[in-house]
DNA sequence: CTGAAAGCGCTTACAG
DNA sequence: CTGAAAGCGCTTACAG
C-alpha cells in the first residue's frame, strides 16, 4: 500500500522525515539523538520539535547497524526464584534516566536456550550483558566478554580481567548463617548445597559454613549435602538429612526457595522448626516474611547488586577497560525458624 | 583495527564471506538461512556446510532491516509471581524447533517502562508480542496489534479482532473456588481482588464469584475486598476482613501469592486454616504444594497458555489474520487449607 | 535453480 | 556548526 516515495513503512516515521520535517540534514537529526557534540541549541531545538511533533522513535535494528541498539541483555537461570526480580529492580533504577532498555532471558529452560541465549542477544546487538548466576567457565565468559561489554552477578572470579563482577561477600554470608544458628544453641549444623555445574558462589560459601563449623569446633559435624533444584529432588535429599543416621538439628539451605521445601519436608515428617530443625536460607526474598514460614535469611540486597551491575555495563559500554569487582557484605535477618 | 576489505566487523563471520567460501552468490545464502523456496539440495548443502564451517551467525539487527528478526517480545507484570515461569515453559516448548527466540520484558517496573515496554520492543523489530495480564484499553491493544502481531494472556476481550487471546475460563474459575468452599461447609465467603487498573480477568472471576455465591443461597455474603499488590496493603486488607464486623468463614483470593499473605496475617491473628478461615488462591503455583501453605487453588495450565500463545502469534507472523480466541478450562486442586 | 543490484534506517568519518 | 555520501548486513523483487 502507501507507495513509499516518503520513505514510510509500517507507519513508521524515519528520520528522513524528521529531517524534512525540521529542515535540516538526517545527520544532523542523528546527532541530536545520540546528543553528540556540535549541534547548536538552536538547531537540537527544532529537531527535537519535529520528533515530538511527527512522534519518531529511532529503530534499534537500524542503529544497530552502525552504532548502538540501546539494549542491555539480562539473562536470568529461571523465573520461579523471586530473588531476581529485586536485582532487575535495581537495574531498572540505574536505567531510568538512560535511553537504555532491559530485555531478559532465560539460561536453563530448553536445551535451544542453555548457552544459545547469549548468542543469541549477541545476534541482536544488544550492547551489553548481563549475567545471573552463570556457571560458564572462565574462557567462555571471556569470549563473551571479547564480543560485548559483561557483568556477571553471582558469579565469583574475582581475578577476571575482561568482564566485571559483582556478588555480594558469600562466604562471609554463610559463616554468619553459622555464627547465628550456633548461638542459637544449634551443633549438628548440615548444609544443602546445589547439585550440577559447579557454581562459584556456591563453592564460596561451602568454604564458608566450613570456616564457620570449624571455628565452632564443631568440624567433625561438617555435613554437606545436595540437591537439584527440581522440587522432587530436593524433597528426596531433605528427607535423607532429616531421616538419616547423622540427623542435623539445623539446615543451612543455598536459596531462600529450597529452606521452604525442606521446611515443608520437615513439616510432613512431624518434626517442629525451629524447636526440632532450625532452618536458613538465602537472598531473603519477601516469602521469608510470611507467618507460616517466618524463615531466617542472609539477604545480599538484591536491588543494589542489580543497580552496580547496570551502572558497571554502562561504564564499560562508554569505554571502561579496567576491571572492577564490586562486593557487598551481606546481612542476616533473624526470624522465628532458627529462634530455638 | 584489521582494516575491512574482508568484512569483518567485531569478529563476526557475514553472509558475505559465507557465500564466497561457498562459491554462491549473498542471495543463495539468504534464501538457505529462511528455508526459503528455490534452492538446489546441492546448493543448500554446500552453503549449510560453510556456514557451519565458519560459524556463521545471521545479525538480527540486518535481518530486521527488511525481513523479520525472529524475535519475539514476552511482556509480564512482574518477576515476583511463579506463574510466569508455567507459561514461560509453555513458550519456549512451542520454540523449541524454531528458529525464534523470546526476550522479556516487565511492565509494571519504572515509570519510563510502563507502557513504553511494548514500544520498545516494537522499536527493536521484534516479529510479535505476547502480552501477560494486560490493563490496556481495547483500542490501545489495537493500536500495538496494527503495528505487530499481538496475543493476550489473561486478558479478555471475546469480540476483538485484530489481536488473539489466550485464557482459562477465569468466571468458571471462580466459579468452582466457591462451589468448592460451599460443599466444605463454609459460608461466609469474601473474595479478595486486586486493586488498581480495572482488569478484565478479575472482572471475569469476581463474576464468577458472585454468581457462586447466588447459586448457593448466599448472595446476601457477597463481599469483595480489593487490595494492590504490594505487600503492605494486602496485610491490611486482610487484617479489615479478618477482624472486621462480618468476618468471612473462607477467603477466595485473585492470586497464590496473595492467599499465601492472608494465610500469613491469619495465623498472626491467631486464626486458624482451614478450621477458622478456609483459603483459596488462584494459579495453583509450586507453593501450593508446601506443607505450611497447602493452599487449595484454581489451576489454569500456563503451560498450555504459554505454548497456545506462541503458536498463534506465529501463526499472525506468517500472514494469519482471522481471529482466535483459545479459553482452556480451569480445575481445582483441593490442598488443606479448605478442608474443615 | 541462481545471482546482481537496490534498499531497509540509521551512524560515521569527512568536507565545508 | 552543518550536511552529502558511504556503508552496516541482511532480504527482496527482478532478471536470467
Amino acid at each position: 500500500m502507501a507507495q513509499a516515495g516518503e520513505g514510510r513503512r509500517n507507519g513508521r516515521v524515519t528520520i528522513r522525515e524528521v529531517a524534512d520535517d525540521a529542515g535540516v540534514s538526517v545527520a544532523a537529526v542523528s546527532k541530536v539523538l545520540r546528543d553528540a557534540y556540535g549541534v547548536s541549541d538552536a538547531l537540537r531545538a527544532k529537531v527535537r520539535a519535529s520528533m515530538d511533533r511527527l512522534g519518531y522513535r529511532p529503530l534499534a535494528s537500524a542503529r544497530g547497524m552502525r552504532g548502538q541498539t540501546y539494549t542491555l541483555g539480562l539473562v536470568l537461570p529461571d523465573l520461579r526464584n523471586p530473588f531476581f526480580a529485586d536485582i532487575m529492580t535495581g537495574v531498572n533504577n540505574a536505567l531510568e534516566r538512560t535511553q537504555y532498555q532491559v530485555m531478559m532471558g532465560i539460561s536453563a529452560s530448553t536445551a535451544k536456550l542453555e548457552t544459545g541465549v547469549v548468542d543469541s542477544m549477541i545476534d541482536r546487538q544488544m550492547d551489553g550483558i548481563i549475567l545471573i548466576g552463570s556457571t560458564e567457565s572462565r574462557e567462555s565468559l571471556n569470549t563473551i566478554a571479547e564480543k560485548k561489554p559483561l557483568v556477571t552477578i553471582g558469579h565469583h572470579d574475582p581475578s577476571a580481567e575482561a568482564f566485571d563482577t559483582v556478588n555480594n561477600n558469600d562466604q562471609q554470608g554463610a559463616l554468619l548463617a553459622v555464627r547465628h544458628l550456633v548461638a542459637a544453641g544449634y551443633s549438628k549444623i548440615a548444609m544443602l548445597s546445589l547439585q550440577g555445574e559447579p557454581s562459584s558462589i556456591l563453592a564460596e560459601r561451602e568454604q564458608g559454613y566450613r570456616h564457620g563449623m570449624v571455628e565452632a569446633g564443631l568440624g567433625g559435624a561438617i555435613n554437606i549435602a545436595s540437591a537439584t533444584q527440581v522440587m522432587r529432588d530436593v524433597q528426596f535429599a531433605a528427607k535423607r538429612l532429616l531421616q538419616g543416621p547423622r540427623r542435623p538439628d539445623a539446615i543451612f539451605c543455598w536459596t531462600d526457595f529450597i529452606a521452604l521445601e525442606v521446611i515443608s519436608v520437615a513439616t510432613e515428617l512431624g518434626l517442629r522448626v525451629p524447636e526440632d530443625v532450625g532452618i536458613v536460607g538465602y537472598d531473603n526474598t519477601m516469602f521469608c516474611d510470611f507467618a507460616q514460614n517466618s524463615l531466617t535469611s542472609i539477604d545480599q540486597s538484591g536491588e543494589l547488586l542489580g543497580l552496580q551491575a547496570a551502572r558497571l555495563v554502562i561504564e564499560r559500554i562508554n569505554g571502561r577497560t579496567a576491571v572492577e569487582h564490586f562486593v557487598v557484605p551481606p546481612r542476616l535477618v533473624a526470624r522465628r525458624s532458627t529462634s530455638r
